[in-house]
DNA sequence: CTTCATGCAAAAGATTTGCAAGTTC
DNA sequence: GAACTTGCAAATCTTTTGCATGAAG
């Protein structure tokens, strides 16, 4: 685990470290390694940020590999599940994942006028969640975490947020 | 069909103190109170607990009143700015709003294999997160946040998680 | 009357799936 | 070889829209 707190910035995951990764998981449930998945774990580590299932189509199909869309959906909750990738709640937007290999865990601020993502970290926050979760007897295995508002430069720049069409995210 | 099921406590918030309210959030904005929205609210009433859009087309069409599909996916964000609805974000469900009116702020605790739903508040979280907001520079107006784990039950039981099909919700 | 709302059905998107054919173990 | 994967296209689902018609103010 990276402790660097200059992270948004690439999470200098190798390609094989991932791989391997992802090809112990398949392993352990009797499913295979392939070259589309490993492709899309190139893919994957290949864009910064957050991005979606759409970019990663793209990002697969245009590199060294190509994975067509129905694989990079079904290959996406596997990715997910083997501590690859990790979704990442962005209200109202198109779904987005980011990587999750060796980064430490955060949640995001959401800016309802510009859409800027920040992310932030609060073990305190952590804490206090782990307590809720035992207070109710439920072990936590993960969980959603996204605050939204307005950003500094939209509010002094009188900016409205956009209006949250029908129902698209939470 | 009428839903009558006695859970839990129930919000007491009356037809007519809710279509006032959204009577008054329309006439701000220069929009009309209608019988279709009306009914939307009556039908969200008569609901307990969460329920999806589409249970609410079906109570509004089977009750005293209709609206039609459509009407009930442009009127959804109107009952949400309005403060009467709010939506409930329950990972990998369909989309899910529950009353809002009348009752406290609280978040949810989901469990991964059986589904089931408890709600929870704590004012240190919430403190916390106007903090976090804050010194980013925040603005904080909403946010979202569910604890996803393993109730006492299901642990007990030995029951798995359903595995998290492609990508429904994050 | 003027503007806004509604219903319907068509349009858009976003995923999921059935299958035949190709791969991995 | 058996079982698992993949690509493609068709099937689903969910939500959004264009329009002509019907109300609200």
């Amino acid at each position: 685990m990276r402790s660097s707190r200059n992270n948004a910035r690439s999470p200098r995951v190798d390609a094989g470290e991932a791989a391997g990764r992802l090809r112990d998981h398949l392993r352990a449930r009797g499913l295979r390694m392939t070259g589309e998945r490993e492709a899309l774990v190139r893919a994957a580590l290949g864009r910064r940020r957050h991005f979606t299932l759409e970019e990663l189509v793209e990002e697969a199909v245009g590199h060294d590999a190509r994975a067509s869309r129905a694989t990079v959906y079904r290959g996406l909750p596997i990715l997910i599940e083997a501590g690859i990738l990790q979704p990442v709640l962005v209200s109202d937007e198109p779904r987005r994942f980011e990587l999750a290999l060796g980064r430490r865990h955060h949640d995001h601020l959401l800016c309802r006028a510009c859409g800027r993502v920040v992310e932030f970290r609060s073990s305190a926050i952590e804490d206090l969640q782990l307590k809720v979760a035992a207070r109710h007897g439920f072990r936590l295995t993960s969980h959603v975490h996204e605050l939204v508002g307005d950003c500094a430069a939209c509010r002094g720049a009188g900016r409205k947020p956009k209006p949250a069409r029908a129902r698209r995210r939470a």
